[in-house]
DNA sequence: ACCTGAACACCGTTCAAGT
DNA sequence: ACCTGAACACCGTTCAAGT
């Protein structure tokens, strides 16, 4: 052993797969998935286009390469040492918070959903599960509605902050949406109509949580 | 009024947003979202590509005016008298089946969430948690969570249909995931590992509805 | 007012040619 | 074994010209 796998480390010469995909990363962060092309990648590089090829098999699996990234950075960051409800609720905050400050996360994700970063989260949540001394056959269901609740919720947060024009901010858009609540059809949205004020006040990662809850208390219930 | 609005139904000359938006929803349903462009859509409609942008601003429009139509005659076609934990069963049920038939649906309304097409789903949810009597103060929150769950899944759902070679059953499919879970590492997978026989079992549709009643628990419990 | 279709700018991907 | 960069096929979108 010893210096076995030097070779891994600091290479500032030639191509290499970790590279590229620090490169799409920081590509992918700074200009949005539309900035992430094989010119502009080889730029950075100081390459031909064609080299990256060499490496990786085509751009679909680049993406998936860079979200399994950050996915796995961000469960290695978890503290791995709490009690299972605030336990689950950290996973959920860590991946809310790693998909929001890298929203492409969020749609590569969806679009192909990748085996390597779900099982890495289904194994966190399920270990968790296990020790709230869920039943034997409640487990599979419990941690596969917290799963897609966490990942569905997290993707679509982060879809959301695309949309709106960035030079508003938080409270005016949540009060213009509010407003167009306000003005619809009564016949039509009573419902919507009613809550359009709580829109206005809520903050969206204390509901994402709120709804955290409300699973581990359905759980609960079932033990 | 009488005959006043007739124009709006039989025109076979000329273009009109609907027929665009009808030949944009059969294509993506017959090829899938690479189906989908401008030039397969003209020929299509035996028109010129620009033609079509005279009805619609761009591609995104179109496929905002695309999902929008499925989820508003998925919600078209729901049945008006159930109670209420019924027919939010329905409602989700409805939209779950609806993404997976039209899986494109899934894709757009997470990349570019549509305020007409939530909005239809929110007020519907919303009544019926108001049935429920739920507190006025849990009912945003509730509402919420089941939303974001019922679309989650459903998107989630249909983005893994498209993942695997459509040759393969549904059996063998789950059979080929089991036999890879339980070939995990002990050491860092023991979870996993452990409920990969139920993961051949399960069927995804009863384990999204095992997940909203979760929920729907969850919600109970607070009032 | 509405349609036509060539033209533009820009992609992902391939591949012969180099080292 | 790995890199280069021109070339190919294919997009979304624009726009001068038509009716």
């Amino acid at each position: 052993m010893g210096k076995a796998k030097r070779a891994s480390e600091r290479r500032d010469e030639g191509l290499s797969l970790e590279r590229i995909v620090e490169v799409a990363i920081e590509l992918l962060d700074a200009e949005g998935e539309d900035g992430l092309t094989f010119r502009a990648l080889a730029t950075r590089l100081a390459t031909g286009s064609g080299a990256i090829y060499w490496h990786v098999a085509n751009k679909s699996e680049l993406l998936v390469a860079a979200s399994n990234a950050i996915v796995a950075r961000e469960m290695k960051a978890l503290g791995t040492r709490a009690a299972p409800r605030k336990a689950i609720r950290n996973i959920a905050v860590s991946l809310y918070e790693g998909i929001d400050a890298h929203p492409w996360v969020g749609a590569q994700l969806f679009r192909a959903p990748s085996e390597t970063a779900m099982l890495q989260i289904f194994e966190r949540i399920g270990r968790e599960i296990q020790a709230m001394g869920v039943s034997r056959r409640a487990q599979f269901t419990s941690v596969s509605a917290l799963v897609s609740y966490i990942i569905g919720v997290s993707v679509q947060n982060a879809a959301n902050g695309r949309q709106h024009d960035p030079r508003m901010s938080r409270a005016e858009f949540l009060k213009t949406i509010a407003a167009r609540w306000e003005a619809l059809d009564p016949d039509e949205y009573p419902f919507t109509r009613k809550v359009a004020a709580q829109m206005r006040e809520h903050n969206d990662r204390a509901e994402f949580l709120a709804g955290v809850d409300l699973i581990l208390n359905g759980i609960a219930l079932g033990c």
